[in-house]
DNA sequence: TTATTCGTTCAGTGTGTACTGAACGCTGTA
DNA sequence: TACAGCGTTCAGTACACACTGAACGAATAA
């Protein structure tokens, strides 16, 4: 195994290690060190994938913001390559799930039919103080990475 | 379903979407509503959980840094309780994850069999400089949180 | 010693899901 | 029209893993 495939192999695990599918870390991992445009044929050749994993995975990283699908003109393929910047939907999606855990404490906090001890509200409110902080400091990253256009 | 096991359930739901057991969110969050100690058998019988689950996930939540193990004097029993600042593991945990990333980066752009074209090594450059500004305001979240010290 | 009560470990089970490959619909060509 | 090439969808599988419950070792009590 050269460099390159451990390489592809790494990224693989990371994908998997953030919930995704190993293929879809395979694909991104390709798209870094091979540039692109690859047509959607030339993604599952390349990589030894089905055709079926190709199209779900593909479409995967469009919505996470990391590859980006045109057509060439002349052509009936689907052409892809990645994204101009690839990583700042990444950074948003992490956002997303911080405040989807922050509503979840206010639904509990503002619950009417509920009466919660003081000192549970002190801990609910520190763990979502811990989310406000992070998902500011995550929109720190977003601005330095240039992704403060949104 | 009343609004506290709602909280319980989507606390689950978290980490399973952060790819921890869901047992460990329900027990996490058991602690956030109804705060300490608890006893190892407390743990299980109050969630319902068998009690070989509630060995391997209190164990998962110490490793991350979320609870704390101690004795009662005079009891053989494990208590429980939330950690001080339960959250900063976790954060530490995205660094340390991100910067096996870089790792793997490195690893390829200075593997001495492999001869990138210039595209792919800035490619390669932008994708490790994206984790180096992740890293680097996960560390300001860090300090503002008050996990500084370490 | 024996009995009891802990927490841990591990084989077995169930479940979710990544992945494949075939069938399908669509679009352009002949 | 029929045909060919494209991407998508979906049933089937294979596999990973969360979870259970029983067996186990350790520590205390009798």
């Amino acid at each position: 195994m050269d460099s390159i495939e451990r390489f592809i192999e790494q990224m693989a695990n990371h994908a998997e290690a953030d919930g995704l599918p190993r293929i879809s870390g395979r694909i991104m991992a390709y798209f870094v060190i091979n540039g692109g445009p690859f047509s959607f044929s030339e993604i599952a050749d390349n990589l030894g994938i089905s055709r079926g994993s190709a199209s779900t995975n593909t479409r995967l990283l469009r919505d996470l913001g990391i590859l980006e699908r045109y057509q060439k003109p002349g052509s009936r393929q689907d052409y892809y390559v990645l994204a101009v910047q690839p990583y700042q939907r990444l950074l948003k999606g992490y956002i997303e799930r911080m405040e989807s855990s922050i509503n979840n404490i206010k639904q509990l906090v503002d619950a009417p039919e509920t009466e919660l001890p003081t000192a549970a509200l002190e801990r609910l409110d520190a763990l979502e103080g811990f989310y406000h902080t992070a998902i500011e400091s995550t929109r720190v990253a977003l601005e330095k990475t240039g992704g403060n256009h949104a």
